[in-house]
DNA sequence: GTCTATAATAAGATAGAC
DNA sequence: GTCTATCTTATTATAGAC
């Protein structure tokens, strides 16, 4: 029963990197990168800070885990499908992440402290930020062609696309009696759809 | 010469308070709140960290002085003028983030931030949300009246406008060159604007 | 693979000298 | 009003036992 249902010792290994993921994740939207210690992601995994640092060698490649835990669901949820990619697809994600809360916080916890000087996420959500512009931008030109309400491109409105959702989600996240998430998003869109403007 | 150029002794007490809360939020948008020491604060203002202590009793305490501040900067700048308020001045307000970046980075963190349990900016910014969100549908209904391109109210369109300007910010501090803020904001102005659509 | 032990810093805050 | 000195606690990371 050595090699049970998980698979053998590496596949093991595997799934405690996941587990240590899972619980940094965590206490990152519930405490910030800055807040968040070793020894409590550790004490979430039953094991000690030594333990933790067996897997990832430094807080720093623990954090490079997360990042790109999320860039692997980012893939199979949206880039992975970007040849069939639709408006009503990216609205799908936003609900999709208003069922996953402590997701969309870390997330928008980390953006946030990305912007300071010579912090270890600064690379990855700046390419992140670049590259979703030019993805909002393909999309859009697919759904609406070249020529937006209010004389914009594809171009010029993808960072404000971009924008609306990051900024919706903070507000959502502290007033979320207050914010449906997906409505808002909806209505953004609508204000760049060309067919459906003036509708009571 | 006791009573200078800066009046008595509680004048200085002030300006000592006000270069305490400029050090703080320097240090804020460079290393965000949590990352930020009482020593570095005080190095940057002449002090040891139990000189600081004198003037505000607390690290937290040092922070809500950071938020006052920004607060009365706002009052000044925006919501003082609110009777004579349109979007045009809205605009200057953000050219004018545009040339301090120093500020604009230091709340993006702590926004950012205060979405964490239990932090100490988090009532700060959900009252401050909440507030822009109502002042915000104010502006657009006097400024656009009760009906909005794309089927919105003001009320469904400001949280849209507030978070553009949230998430531009966020952008821009990532990418300085490829964002335009000003620009920006009004190529979203131009969304909500029921004459200026489809130009070219 | 995980631990104990420990190193090496650093933090916020307080007491009391000056 | 500001300092020195100190308390207390927490941090990341390493070395080496088991």
């Amino acid at each position: 029963m050595t090699r049970g249902q998980q698979g053998g010792r590496a596949a093991q290994a595997e799934a405690r990197r996941a587990a240590i993921i899972d619980a940094a994740t965590t206490l990152i939207a519930e405490r910030g990168y800055q807040g968040t210690s070793l020894a409590a992601v550790a004490d979430r995994v039953g094991l000690t800070p030594a333990g933790v640092l067996h897997y990832f060698p430094s807080k720093d490649a623990l954090l490079s885990g997360v990042l790109e835990a999320r860039d692997r669901w980012d893939f199979a949820a949206f880039v992975g499908r970007l040849t069939d990619a639709r408006l009503t697809h990216l609205e799908q994600i936003v609900e999709y992440n208003a069922e996953r809360p402590d997701l969309v916080q870390a997330f928008t916890v980390l953006a946030g402290e990305s912007v300071t000087e010579d912090h270890p996420a600064r690379e990855f959500f700046t390419e992140r930020y670049a590259k979703a512009r030019a993805d909002f931008a393909a999309l859009l030109r697919a759904e609406f062609g070249d020529h937006l309400p209010g004389g914009l491109t594809p171009e010029r409105a993808a960072p404000l696309l971009l924008a609306v959702m990051d900024g919706l989600q903070v507000q959502w996240l502290l007033a979320r009696d207050d914010i449906d998430l997906a409505a808002a998003c909806r209505d953004f869109v609508s204000l760049l759809s060309p067919t459906q403007r003036e509708q009571t």
